[in-house]
DNA sequence: GCGGATTTGTACGTATGTATG
DNA sequence: GCATACATACGTACAAATCCG
């Protein structure tokens, strides 16, 4: 999946979504630790800052745990 | 040379063309190490990541090859 | 070979400025 | 005015590679 320039929906929660299916099915796992910011900047071709919103956003959807230095972690399945 | 906080160059590009000078002008030659990047934040007064990315913008000039653990060193003159 | 010091690599946190719609 | 998006620049922390006594 990748960033779709033309949606209405901002880049920062089409990246959000994009990792957030990617939970869902499996291909990022409970207990791993997702791409790096720089990895996704890369990866999507968007700003730290769009990154950073994405995450963020993720962490508020308890999808996500992040740790300063270490990464950001897929958290545990929601029963 | 120091970094000139008024102008609207970034510092890190102004650092990359400081120590381009010093290249050109053979206060540093060929085969040996520039400074570390501890003692350039030192001696320019800015970030290690400022320092990072003048460095970064140095590789990619193909003016230092970089090599972990031993430092940054000046490459061969361009014939 | 070992331990400590040095140097670069990686990762996130934060703040500010600029530009656009 | 506000939200989005990018770039710059500061900081912290820790890991990995290298060097030297």
């Amino acid at each position: 999946m990748t960033i779709d320039e033309m949606s209405p929906v901002p880049f920062y929660v089409q990246l959000a979504d994009i990792l957030a299916a990617q939970i869902a099915d499996g291909t990022l796992k409970p207990r791993t630790p997702i791409p790096s910011e720089a990895h996704l900047q890369q990866t999507y071709g968007v700003s730290r800052g769009t990154v950073r919103a994405a995450v963020k956003l993720m962490r508020e959807r308890g999808q996500v745990l992040t740790f300063p230095g270490r990464g950001t972690w897929v958290a545990e399945k929601q029963p």
